[in-house]
This record gives structure tokens, C-alpha cells and sequence, in this order.
DNA sequence: CAGTGGTCTAGACCACACT
DNA sequence: GTGTGGTCTAGACCACTGC
């Protein structure tokens, strides 16, 4: 509760009249502009992989010192949703990037580094639009029932298959989605989502256990029925914390390890 | 225009006079700082859950501007090296506070919140001096042969016993740590570490597999022989990047699950 | 109240990339 | 050379903590 002590100027910021009991009662400027600049990126007016403007022009836009738009935009390459390149400028991170192409995935072979095996070959099993159960629907913010569509895929390195996949997505943001595009289109399937529906996305949760493999899953991984698997469920999410995808996986750990880096 | 506000007099800039080829050729200021905070934290000039100097003090002391000391805590403090607490000072991170207890352990049960079982109840079943083979060498970069200390425990949340590990450290650096006072000590093993070894571990990668139980797990965890465990083979890390410890994990993932954030 | 970290500004200069 | 991000400074003021 409490005393708003910003006298602001015009920079609107973000006004905290709820009657909510315990509100942050402080926003620095920075953190205004940071949202200035997630709006921004939500709405597209800069897409994944184009520069933004340079921080003199923000600082001039939102009428603040050059430090203050630095200080923000600090924050949002910490969280990987800009990239600065020093002499270059600051783009919008994507997922299309020799660099990160794998930045979500986190299956590391046994001998070697990740990557060191060559591009992945991706099989899509299936491809199908269903209407989403409790809990699928419970991870996607969506009503039970609400249109979802769902793909099956399996991985390959070096003609192994090492990973099984469940996808679940919202139907409505995707519209248009075909197992066609997803077999014929090229590299990350989140770089797709960004080019073809301006899903990018930014963050993500997994929940890791051990399980032993299903027949289904093993004739499919090539394996015997009863090994253990890696079983990684993850939920993505864009912008502003909208849960896009739901993701079920299978790794075999066999070939591979899920590396992980704690600090 | 005033030129070189910087006298540069005596606050050496790591002078690159050397010959050899390819130097990163450039140092910034905040950055030598950052190493000589480094230096004060490893030589334990400042202790785990002290307070370092202000930034102000810090600031003479380097002879640089406050702006600049600030930018280094704040990458020790991403890091997780240090810790701001405003109006009160910066300190030195450290595992024993209740905040951060598990933050290196993300084993979360299905149903609540990391901590919410209680405290764990750790039982040490082994705990022995030994040699180290090659594989146990190689991660804590010692030599074949090298002593090292070995244990063994259980971790129980609510009677049921959910991790078995074993643990190996390089005996030089935590003489005197016998089975009592691992028995004995409450609370966080790295937090033992810290007060009676001046070892902190800052930071930690992990390798992570589904791999069925054997005999001698299934009895210690009380399930099945067989049944898929999460093997997590971690190396810790104390400052300067030197391995301090090698933990080999057995979790069971029926009544939790390791949960990872991607971003 | 004084002391600490946190924010904001304004200006100068440096390193890097392109042209 | 020009424009970009990166560093550094100096000073002002704000917010939080504890005496």
C-alpha cells in the first residue's frame, strides 16, 4: 500500500491505482521503458532478427538520458530477448541463429560437443488437430476442449534416433500449421514459429524424470520396451508469459546426456 | 574538450607488452576490479555471509569512480558471488542462508514447492579415505592415485527415501572432514564446506541420464531393482573455475521431479 | 539521522564494424 | 570517417535500513 512518489513527467508510468493491497509502490524509470520496449517486440514492430533502434534514438523517443535506455535494454539481453553486437547495433534474439540453434535443447552426445554430430534429422510422425484434455489444456491456459493441434516427431543423429516428441500448441495461433510445413521446413521448428507465426519463443520450464520406455515409445526409438528414458515435459512461453507450447519428450540417454549448468 | 580525466597513475591497466600473437587486446577497468574482489573472496579476505566494503570505500580504495566498482559488483552479483541487499550493504554469498538452501538442488516434490516436505533428513552411510581412479581423477584434476575422501548418503523427505549419493572430494583441501562431523552437521553439506574448509562452491555442471536401479540402490531407496533413476553427475566448482567436487546422484522421480528454466 | 545501495543524468572517450 | 555499442566519470537525488 502505499504513496506513489513518482511526480512523472509525461512518461506515463504505469499508474498503480488498484486497490490491490501489496503493490512493488516503486517503478524505476528503466523498468518503464523496458516494458515500452517488450510492448514493442510483442507487437512486432521490430522482428526477430532485425536491429532496433540505437539507444540515442530510444533515449530521444522516450525522452530519457542514453544510460537509462542502456540500463534497460541491459535487462533484456540478459534475458536473451536482445542481442548487442558492439559497432553493429542490438537485435531482436531469434531462434534461427547458427549460434543458438540449439538453445533449448539441452542433449549433449556422450563423446563431443553439441552440434558436433551434424544437423538433426526430423521425422514427423504425425500431425492432427484434436481438442485439448484437462490438463493439456490446464498447461496452455486454454478452456478443456479448446482446439489444439498435436504432432509426434523422432529425432536423429548420425541415423539414431535419440529423441521422441509430443507437441501440443494452441490452435488459433497457428492457424495454417501443416505437417507438410513442418516436414519440408529446415532447421529449429521455434524459428518456424517465428517466421511463419510470429511466435517467438523466449522462455521455458522443464520437469525432468526417469521412465521406462513404453512399446510404443521403443519400437519408435529403436530400443527394447522397459528402458529408461529421459522424460522431459516442458512448457514454452512467449512475450509476457502467454504459455504457447507444450512439449512431451523422450530422450534416450544412452547415446546422450541432458547437460546442465547450475550457478 | 578536458582530455584523459584519468591521470591513470598508478592503477596499473594490465599493461599488454607481451609479443604473443592473439591477446584479447583489451581489458576494461571494471573488469580488473571484478578480478581483484575475485582475489579478496578466494583469499577469504571477506567471509561467506559478510558484508565486503561500500561501494564508496571500494571506490578509494581502487581509485576509480563509484559508477565503476558498481559495475563490477554487478556482474559478481549475477554471478551469484555476492549479494545487494539495499540500504544495507553488499556480502558475500553463501550457502547456509534458508533463501538459497537447495539452489543447487532441483529435485521439486510433484505436489507443493521446493522445501515444502521440510528439512531433509540425511543419513550418511559411508564414509571412507581413498585413491582416486582415473575417471574420479580426471573430474577433480587430480592424478590417478591421489587421496581422496568418499561418501555415501541418503536423502529422505518425509520418511520416504528419495536421492542416494556418493561423493568424492580431494582429500588435500578438507582434511580433518570425518563421518561424524558430516553426521553431526545441520543443514546444507556446502554450507559445512564453507565454515570449517573455506570452500565455497560457486558454481556446478551436471550430467543428466535415465539409467535403471541396481540391487544396491534399490535397497538403500527402498523400490525395485530396475526401476528408472535419474543419475545426475555433478563437478562442482570453487572460484577460479577449480573442481572441488564430483557427486554422483541417484534421484527418485515418482515422488519428484527435476526441474530445470530455460532462457 | 547517517549510511548503504539504486536510479538518473550529461558528457567524454574508447573499441568495433562498415563503407 | 561515421555510427554503433561499451566504458568511465562526476554529481545529484531517491529508497531502504537501522540507530
Amino acid at each position: 500500500m502505499i504513496t506513489s512518489p513518482l511526480p512523472p513527467g509525461e512518461t506515463s508510468p504505469a499508474a498503480n491505482d488498484n486497490g490491490s493491497a501489496i503493490t512493488p509502490s516503486f517503478s524505476p524509470l528503466y523498468q518503464q521503458i523496458k516494458g515500452m520496449i517488450l510492448n514493442s517486440l510483442r507487437l512486432g514492430e521490430w522482428k526477430p532478427g532485425e536491429a532496433i533502434p540505437s539507444e540515442m534514438d530510444l533515449a530521444t523517443r522516450f525522452r530519457v538520458s542514453q544510460g537509462t535506455v542502456r540500463k534497460a535494454i541491459d535487462d533484456l539481453a540478459s534475458e536473451h530477448l536482445l542481442v548487442r553486437r558492439q559497432g553493429k547495433g542490438t537485435f531482436v534474439a531469434t531462434h534461427a541463429e547458427q549460434q543458438v540453434q540449439f538453445r533449448f535443447l539441452k542433449l549433449v552426445p556422450n563423446n563431443g560437443n553439441p552440434g558436433s554430430e551434424g544437423p538433426a534429422y526430423r521425422d514427423i510422425v504425425q500431425c492432427r488437430r484434436s481438442s485439448a484434455s484437462a490438463d493439456i489444456a490446464r498447461a496452455l491456459a486454454l478452456r478443456t476442449g479448446d482446439a489444439v493441434l498435436q504432432a509426434r516427431r523422432v529425432l536423429s543423429f548420425l541415423d539414431t534416433p535419440a529423441i521422441l516428441e509430443d507437441i501440443w500448441l494452441p490452435a488459433a495461433p497457428f492457424k495454417g500449421l501443416t505437417a507438410e510445413r513442418l516436414t519440408n521446413h529446415q532447421g529449429p521448428m521455434y524459428a518456424l514459429f517465428e517466421t511463419e507465426f510470429n511466435v517467438r519463443m523466449v522462455r521455458a520450464e522443464e520437469k525432468i524424470r526417469a521412465e521406462p520406455a513404453t512399446q510404443g515409445h521403443a519400437d519408435l526409438l529403436k530400443i527394447a520396451p522397459g528402458t529408461p528414458l529421459l522424460s522431459v515435459e516442458r512448457v514454452a512461453y512467449t512475450y509476457k508469459d502467454v504459455p504457447m507450447e507444450l512439449r512431451r519428450g523422450y530422450y534416450r540417454t544412452d547415446t546422450h546426456y541432458y547437460h546442465n549448468r547450475l550457478s
